[in-house]
DNA sequence: TGGTAGTAATTACCTAGGTAAATATAAATA
DNA sequence: TATTTATATTTACCTAGGTAATTACTACCA
């Protein structure tokens, strides 16, 4: 995207559509930032997510419960895992008693990579605002729907 | 997505990761209410923008004019524009004295497409903040990035 | 027990948006 | 004037994310 700073104040009636605009803005560049650190890596800001909460997880866990932590839609789920099994980085197994689920284990091969990523550089990109303000920035987000 | 509502407080460690993943959500939600209020008409929300600016615009403009409006990547605004000229809603030009520019016009169809949308109707979705809270939510968005 | 309804995951087809590189042209400069 | 640099747009290849439909199964119920 352009440069919404330079952009943005210039362009729209009033604040509320310059929100429109700017929430999607800010959404599209967290991902931009996010990726370009995880590039050496070579997954994508949502594939980390993944690994960690099956890392954190530390068990097999069902694509239904990695989806419903990422509030995802399953067919997104699916395809991003798709993704991390090509690279070998988790592992699907059909449940044996429901053969309609799948459960989900992250490799040995994940966990090395998620080893060597920071989290903390990794985490950096919000800190430019406080903990009071990601507070006011939620409430207005959760009111808008 | 999932429901955010139910889940999203549940999950998160603080206010700054959840902030990262409700960004995201709210911007996919947005789009998600916009592009149903549109389906009718068949264009999205992008491609409406696109409509809008061009009909204000009042004579034929560059590619990077509105480009530059919607605060998007050269590679987006071209792939948008192909799909607007595929459905004959607007028209492109080479400018004779410089052949790098492309003019870019609302066709007829076009502006017939446009005077059928409520614009009222397609805005309510922010109509849940006020002014206020609009202005303090963008505040808060610039000084992330 | 057989039929129906609900559920978990996936597939197919669509959207926007990113980077890197290619193309064509204009402008500047040695 | 010829070469280099900058600009405008497009193309190719990748990402996430949406809906609708499909597959494979479980569960329920008459």
């Amino acid at each position: 995207m352009g440069n919404i700073a330079k952009d943005i104040n210039s362009t729209f009636p009033n604040e509320r559509v310059k929100a429109l605009i700017n929430i999607k803005y800010t959404a599209n560049w967290l991902d931009t930032i996010g990726n370009e650190l995880l590039k050496p890596f070579k997954i994508s800001v949502q594939q980390y997510n993944i690994l960690r909460i099956l890392r954190g997880a530390e068990e097999a866990i069902t694509v239904s419960s990695i989806r419903k932590r990422m509030i995802q839609k399953s067919p997104n789920a699916t395809r991003l895992m798709d993704k991390l099994c090509d690279k070998e980085l988790i592992e699907r197994t059909r449940c044996e008693n429901d053969r309609r689920i799948v459960y989900v284990k992250i490799s040995e091969q994940g966990l090395k990579l998620l080893a060597k990523i920071n989290i903390e550089e990794f985490n950096n990109h919000m800190n430019n605002i406080t903990e009071d303000e990601a507070e006011t920035l939620n409430k207005i987000l959760d009111k808008i729907r």
